[in-house]
RNA sequence: CGGGGUGUAGCUCAGCUUGGUUUAGAGCGCGUGCCUUGGGAGCACGAGGUCCGCGGUUCAAAUCCGCGCACCCCGACCA
């Protein structure tokens, strides 16, 4: 492509709506245009980087067995009235009537719709298992879309579902889904942490999830320093640590003669921390959750704590929620001034406590009095029913599987993988006969790509601030060539001349042929992402070009990989041996890429 | 859904406090010409506006007031 023939207008300056880097360069240098919030035109150039993202993952789901097919976005309410996501995900759902009045949806994930289709044509185990996915744009109306390409109302997704007639095979084909995402983030060279995930609105018991670690994501995952125990900190468990408790209650003269302080308009434990002048992990938080029945939990954690609620339901086995106003009226507890010594109503309450609070000593705890807390209390003063792993897991936390020490990374989901087992299958009629004709319920897996958000994601990989840095299988063009003046008729002559050359050998190639200075081209291809420039300016009169890296491209590869090509950065080279060296580096580099033509 | 912020040219912004010398501005970008060509050059001329929308106050509103809309950020929520 020649520039001045191209859709690329770039801009100097940073968009004022943008704070991502992602979300800033791919703005700056004509990859995406907004149209509303969390919804983007992929311009010529983004679609050409999706595209490539898109090819690699058709090809890696092709090697696994899986067939492509194409759903509906447009979708009625019955299927999701059976399942009843058409309640729960009511939150981002995008809903609307049509003229007929019929209740009609823009699908935000397929579950309902492929199990409907296998429900109606699969009937023998003899079909199974099967893999069927689709690269198709979804709609969500979330409460909050941030980020650009990160997290949008409107996004594309690779979703894959696999259908079994045993858990056997599930866990196979999970297992080849797996290596197939990693070949895929390993192609488009992007790096990645598996973790064990919480399965959320899709349902089922186990999931992974494909993390990229950035402070542009959205998530946290912890990793064991010593075990390489990786995990969603919304599921990461805790080990249990070596304590004794046994309930030991202080008289109530000597709590309140030596125990009880004076805490006027201390609402947070922020503002304890600086009047009593104490560290935040001498504080206990208690928490009054109840369940539907009027069953109320008292939740103790450490002050630099929080409470999971993930964990809390498992725990309790059953749905909690926080307490309301009201509950504290009725029950005369006194709000932000709860606690588990000398309670109201004790009865009514079930205390419990996280690990975190186990070995504390010096405690701060609400008095149950409006403005006063205890202080200066041991663990066995407190008034505790039961001990468990409650919180969110954070740095330093110990392994719950070698006590090694957590460290916490925030991270950008790229990939999400389930097991879903039968729970679409048999809301929607999925079933097959078996050998010896019993009709069962068919087992699922599913299994998400995020493909949108993957080009967000390889610029928040290696990106800075004025240059985008593209892996070699996701650029959209491998080559810039630069010429520094277009008027100059050999310049321009040896450009077209090479430019032509690069094209007819199927490489990808963005001629820079506009009138326009030097430093104006020098940062446009630096922020546009192209990994390689070939430089023709006055050295072309002795035959030589020069050819130079992307600022970032090195750290796109593995040292090994990246040191048999180093001697070509900023290497003048013998016009004549131009092609010769780009197709040398570019063998070096590629990966069973298919070129496309300009 | 709670909290905060923003809305003036294609982009980044000034002007608003204290209404009237602003027939609405600057830089960048865009067009034309000259000049220049190894890291966002220079000169000249030019095009480009529903000052987010509606209503109000006033002799007079980009500016003050009310209502609404849009977008961004933090939180909650979320495959």
């Amino acid at each position: 492509m020649r520039y001045t023939k191209s859709f690329i207008y770039t801009l100097k300056e940073t968009p004022a709506d943008t704070t991502t880097l992602s979300h800033s360069l791919l703005t700056r240098a004509c990859y995406i245009y907004q149209h509303a919030a969390g919804i983007y035109n992929f311009l010529p150039l983004g679609f050409k980087v999706l595209s490539k993202i898109w090819k690699i993952i058709e090809e890696e789901m092709d090697k696994i067995g899986a067939q492509e097919l194409l759903m509906p976005a447009l979708h009625t309410s019955n299927l999701w009235l059976k399942t009843n996501r058409y309640n729960t995900m009511d939150n981002v759902l995008f809903k609307f009537k049509d003229k007929k009045g019929v209740d009609m949806l823009l699908g935000p994930t397929h579950e309902e719709i492929i199990t409907d289709i296998v429900a109606h044509f699969v009937k023998s185990y003899k079909n199974l298992p099967l893999l069927l996915y689709q690269i198709q744009v979804k709609f969500r109306d979330e409460l909050r879309p941030k980020g650009g390409l990160i997290r949008g109302r409107e996004f594309i997704m690779k979703d894959l579902y696999s259908f079994h007639t045993s858990l056997e095979c599930l866990d196979k084909t999970y297992n080849n889904v797996y290596k197939a995402y990693s070949n895929i983030f390993e192609r488009l060279n992007l790096p990645f942490e598996v973790v064990e995930a919480h399965s959320g609105a899709i349902g089922g018991d186990v999931s992974h999830e494909f993390m990229l670690i950035t402070n542009s994501g959205e998530d946290k995952f912890i990793k064991c320093l010593s075990c390489g125990y990786t995990a969603s900190t919304e599921i990461a468990k805790i080990a249990k640590p070596d304590f004794n408790y046994s309930y030991n209650p202080l008289p109530l003269n000597e709590l309140e003669q030596k125990h009880l302080v004076y805490t006027p308009n201390a609402y947070t434990i922020q503002d304890l921390v600086k009047f009593l002048n104490k560290n935040e992990k001498n504080f206990v938080k208690s928490i009054l959750y109840k369940d539907n029945n009027n069953n109320f939990y008292l939740v103790l954690v450490r002050g630099d704590k929080e409470i999971n609620e993930i964990k809390l339901n498992k725990f309790l086995d059953k749905e909690v929620f926080l307490a309301e106003n009201k509950d504290f009226e009725i029950n005369n507890w006194i709000l932000g001034y709860i606690g588990p010594v000398n309670l109201n109503n004790r009865s009514k309450v079930k205390i419990i406590a996280d690990y975190s609070v186990s070995n504390l000593k010096d405690i701060i705890i609400g008095a149950n009095k409006k403005d006063y807390h205890f202080i200066n209390l041991n663990l066995e003063n407190l008034d505790i029913d039961d001990f468990g792993d409650l919180s969110i897991a954070t740095d330093n936390d110990e392994c719950y599987k070698c006590k090694g020490k957590y460290k916490v990374y925030p991270a950008l989901e790229l990939g999400h993988i389930f097991k879903l087992g039968t729970k679409y299958s048999q809301a929607l009629g999925a079933y097959f006969m078996d050998e010896t004709n019993k009709l069962k319920p068919i087992i699922m897996g599913c299994y998400g790509i995020g493909v949108s958000r993957l080009v967000s994601a390889i610029v928040e990989a290696y990106s800075s601030e004025n240059s985008i840095t593209w892996t070699f299988n996701s650029t959209p063009y491998k080559i810039y060539i630069l010429t520094i003046n277009i008027d100059d008729k050999l310049q321009y002559e040896k450009s077209l001349n090479l430019y032509n050359t690069l094209i007819q050998n199927n490489i990808e190639t963005l001629w820079d042929d506009r009138k326009e200075s030097a430093g104006v081209k020098f940062k446009d291809w630096e922020l546009l992402g192209i990994p390689f420039v070939i430089i023709i300016g006055n050295k072309i009169k002795d035959n030589l070009i020069e050819l130079k890296f992307n600022p970032n491209f090195h750290k796109t590869l593995k040292p090994e990989l990246f040191e048999k090509i180093t001697n070509y950065q900023n290497s003048l080279i013998n016009y004549d041996k131009t092609l010769e060296t780009i197709q040398y580096i570019i063998n070096l580099l590629n990966i069973n890429i298919n070129f496309i033509k300009n």
